[in-house]
DNA sequence: ATTGGCCATGTAAAGGTTTACATCGGTGAG
DNA sequence: CTCACCGATGTAAACCTTTACATGGCCAAT
């Protein structure tokens, strides 16, 4: 019963008083087993507690149930939601997954691809614009993977993500709608590609409604908090400054938000906020985020699907899923002021 | 080269010319190898690219070279730092880590059970006081095991946490030098062994002084903001108020904080509120958070030193580690207040 | 010169599973 | 009644390693 050494599919097999095969045959293949059989075989299983060994099973098979998903920082608020999405779309096809996180090293990255290379893996979800396995990675040898948030730039590996500029560019118009003119943006990146998207729809906007390029102010800036506070000391030593800082993400936003409180002001009345990603502390803020809701759930259910569909039928469906984001309108945002200018 | 399957042992041993034994051993026991048959292995491994196959490895051994972490939630603030503990250490004795996340519905964890029922992880480290594994384990069959934060309540499992009830103390200690009398503790939970330990610490402090248990206030609480919120709008239902709120953890403290903000009152001028953990937003609050710091970083690095111990000695060297809990203070405390009361 | 011992290497089995192929019994058609 | 076929089951090979044991060569001691 509780067996020093965990049953084997031969114990089940003698109990049963059938072949090892047959056992194999029941559980994986049960229409191929006679009834009277399968009902032997499963109280065998039930009597011996036996579990299959997925190494031996993955060794014959060449492959294993596991799909390994790769984030730079599982810290990061928007993981954990897609994270859900992610494992029910697995569990229902019977996969599982496992998680790495590799905080931006490509050292740790490395471990993960020897993982993958000695077919631990079935599959790949990664969490990151750029390979984090450093350069001698040849993509060539990856299992099939899938993106999420951002094209990864190797290239050839689809992705998932929210259609980035069209957030964006639902934010602008919002702002422009309460009637601001001078917005800054705050976060622009040259290494992650959804934050460039998220400029291009800033642009567009502007652009749409005719604010002249000499109007915009865009800040580099790497998506932390502390990227958005200094953002915001470096624009007051500027001669003119915003009505509206429009973020690249929540996190820069609370960051701002944190430097314009630091300084006395009063948001939205004397500065207007907006985040992006809806993280879920950006309800909880005094003022609440006004922001864009990233479909969590949703795109990491079709991460892997797509990731499921490539380990199927080998090739991908499609290369790109770019789903709706939602405009969350909350207290951060009010129509402009110039209160600041007469002190 | 780019072959479509990976190179086996075979193919090093091949172009080696050497027998399979042989390139196994310059692998794993270099020094039982001559220096120049060495070098033949190795020149071979470069150029096939061989890496070993985990599946084969570990079913020929029986053990694989995994951990698995498993965590109700790994959007946890605490999560993640120990995470980097845990990995730094396990990976320098050539282990890897796996995370798997329950969310706390029992039919996750069954699938974790699986996982390591097939051989496919060596040791776990929990992090939960509660086995996420349903009622029907036997406890038997895991692997070795270590907790976090929490003594796992099945025994037998060593565990690596803070000295809760000592983290306690510092922090009602702290309030009493304020000249607080009147504090609430907010977030006990039968639950959560660690919650009532700092409910211990809380209560040992107040006889400490003198306080009598009739002015003492206890809350129930999962530990969510919501939870704090909810703590706050009941306590305005009672006729006497506490001056100062010791919540359970951050988060607690975070939403008292929401809930005395939405009434208008002013932290810490009309009320002191204390957190326990230090996640990181405790810093960025305003105002910023007094609390007790994890040390994150060491916790992980023991939870796995001792997990290593156990794994090749058999033994728990010693069955809980208590790391010391700092106290942080920030500015969500002050002298107490009876200003509210003239209202 | 013989022998014993040691070091480097090879041979082969084992670990648990899946599956192509073989076998066997039974059923239906001729 | 015979034969072909089919469905259910068994046999055995293969997946890739590791390692106990065997082998063989060489050196030192007798």
């Amino acid at each position: 019963m509780s067996n020093s050494t965990p049953a084997t599919i031969e114990d089940v097999a003698r109990i049963a008083e059938v072949s090892i095969a047959t056992v194999s045959r029941a559980i994986h293949t049960p229409e191929k087993v006679a009834n009277s059989t399968r009902l032997k075989v499963s109280q065998a299983i039930a009597i011996t507690g036996y579990t299959t060994n997925a190494m031996a099973r993955s060794l014959r098979l060449g492959r294993s149930n596991m799909i390994l998903v790769v984030a730079p920082d599982i810290g990061d608020p928007n993981f954990s939601n897609i994270l859900v999405g992610l494992e029910n779309e697995a569990r229902s096809h019977g996969y599982g997954v496992l998680i790495g996180h590799t905080q931006n090293e490509p050292q740790r990255g490395l471990e993960y691809l020897k993982f993958l290379n000695s077919n631990q893996a079935a599959g790949l979800i990664l969490f990151t614009g750029i390979l984090p396995f450093g350069h001698q990675t040849m993509t060539a040898r990856l299992p099939p993977s899938v993106g999420v948030f951002e094209p990864v730039f190797n290239g050839g590996i689809p992705y998932v993500g929210v259609d980035d500029i069209e957030g964006a560019r639902k934010v602008v118009d919002l702002l422009l709608a309460e009637g601001h003119r001078k917005i800054a943006f705050i976060g622009d990146s040259r290494t992650r590609l959804a934050y460039s998207r998220r400029r291009q729809g800033y642009e567009a906007g502007l652009d749409a409604a005719g604010v002249p390029a000499v109007q915009r102010v865009v800040f580099e800036g790497d998506g932390t908090i502390e990227s958005g506070r200094l953002a915001v000391e470096q624009l007051f030593m500027r001669d003119t400054l915003p009505t509206a800082f429009m973020c690249v993400n929540d996190q820069t936003a609370i960051g701002v938000m944190i430097g314009l409180g630091a300084r006395g002001y009063d948001i939205p009345r004397d500065f207007s906020v907006t985040g992006f990603d809806d993280v879920p502390q950006a309800s909880f803020m005094s003022p609440s985020l006004t922001t864009i809701r990233q479909p969590r759930t949703a795109i990491g259910k079709h991460a892997m699907a797509l990731l499921l569909e490539l380990l199927t039928d080998g090739h991908p469906p499609e290369t790109e899923i770019l789903l709706r984001p939602d405009l969350v309108v909350r207290n951060s945002v009010a129509a402009p002021s110039r209160q600041w200018i007469k002190r």
